[in-house]
DNA sequence: ACCTGAACACCGTTCAAGT
DNA sequence: ACCTGAACACCGTTCAAGT
């Protein structure tokens, strides 16, 4: 609460209604247009959108700036104050979108036979959309996703879920779990996913190096680390998936 | 590659070596004084630890700036820089200090009788540990934690996992993926750990709000979503141990 | 030897002034 | 009605100048 004057720090305190929070977007959500003036917007928000995402992809979240994303637009930062409300705003309509890739390529490879299916093909599709825009998954911090993709792609996964049998009460655990399971490894790709064989590789390097007399159980598996976090990420999923069928099969009804 | 002039861009491109990485810890823990100067250094680096750490705690890593740091240490920016490289190297000593906490805390409380228990005990601490520096666990973001407290840390948990009979390959992609699953998780709480009942009494509001025909298997489940965070990783803690007995208890051997 | 004020090149956001 | 240059209050980092 000291620090006041600059607008970044003075929006902190009203959290709840912050872009990205469940209010923010419920109020968003029933407007009809979201952002209707009185002429035709020239700059209509979808290509703001596209050219934040594309900015994201190349320069990072860090990195992404106002004066950058206006730069690309062929406009200034204070034209774009007229369609959103901030850098916040902008970025979380472009969390919402990759949500909306992970339905489209869901929604191209077709039906699948069983919920377990289902549960993995959809935690490997989002995770294949977040490796794909690795700089972006930072966006998913601190937000339960909310926005339009987000409540069309959470309605198919629970359907799918009830569909194969489970209560509500498991249905929802499964879903949230499996959810956060997938952003968390997603948000671990951060940049690092073009390096990331760099990474394992000095990994090792550092583990072999390390003294056998104080870290011997470190060394002994440095020939053995887990080649990718893909890896590591299949085997976690596969063993989330099987303890939810045992928990499904031991539900009482 | 545009964009030159400002240090912080011109810092991106040689990723490998930037503060945190497996071979820039590599080199630091090499070095016999990490600081050692030709005097004594006035302020310890421990002393900027704390306070950064305090500093982060307070007002976010978003908003953690080397001007406020200098003046908490009733310093100047340009000190700051004659003991470490820059903000991001401060950083990486406060993200390696919270793993420190959870050694200790795991020390405090005591031997655990099953390998089991060694990673649920070691999970939860850690958790517990992210959970009180919610604003600051986005430091584990695009890291392998490699500090000293990281590396002493590994070595107490590969330790019970080998001890416990899993293979070195089994103890391995269980350690990763664990700790990838609570870092993973803690990365959510973010700063909402405080606001985290508004958060879930907001998305049951939005759940409940939805159209019927549209979405109703999110309006089915919207009565009995998870609590909390906490109870989401309960869930999907306990089922990652189990499958991993289970693997174990299949194992060759 | 150690420290620091002031500078440089950036931010997000706002608003008076233009068309 | 719509747009924007210029301003304001901040950043991280550096360096000449002081003690």
């Amino acid at each position: 609460m000291p620090l006041m004057g600059c607008a970044r720090v003075s929006a902190v305190p009203d959290e709840v209604d912050r872009p990205g929070s469940p209010r923010w977007w419920s109020a968003r959500l029933g407007a009809a247009q979201p952002t209707a003036g009185r002429g035709r917007p020239p700059v209509p928000l979808e290509r703001i959108v596209d050219a934040a995402l594309a900015l994201v992809d190349e320069v990072g979240a860090q990195e992404f700036s106002m004066r950058a994303l206006a730069e690309r637009l062929g406009s200034s930062t204070a034209t774009l104050y007229r369609r959103v409300s901030g850098k916040d705003e902008i970025l979380t309509y472009v969390a919402d979108r990759l949500l909306g890739e992970v339905t489209a390529i869901g929604r191209a490879r077709g039906p699948v036979p069983t919920w377990e299916a289902a549960v993995i093909a959809g935690a490997e599709v989002l995770f294949e959309v977040l490796r794909a825009h690795p700089k972006a998954v930072v966006l998913f911090l601190g937000h339960v996703p909310a926005g339009p993709n987000a409540l069309r792609g959470r309605e198919s996964a629970l359907r799918a879920l009830l569909a194969g049998g489970l209560s509500p009460e498991l249905a929802a655990l499964t879903y949230t779990a499996v959810a956060r399971y997938v952003i968390g490894f997603g948000l671990q790709l951060s940049e690092e996913a073009l390096t990331a064989q760099a990474t394992a590789d000095d990994l090792r390097t550092l583990y072999r190096s390390l003294d056998p007399e104080r870290f011997p159980a470190t060394v002994s598996v440095a020939d053995v680390l887990p080649q990718s976090l893909a890896e590591e990420f299949q085997f976690g999923l596969g063993l989330l998936v099987d303890g939810v069928r045992r928990l499904r099969d031991g539900q009482p009804g």
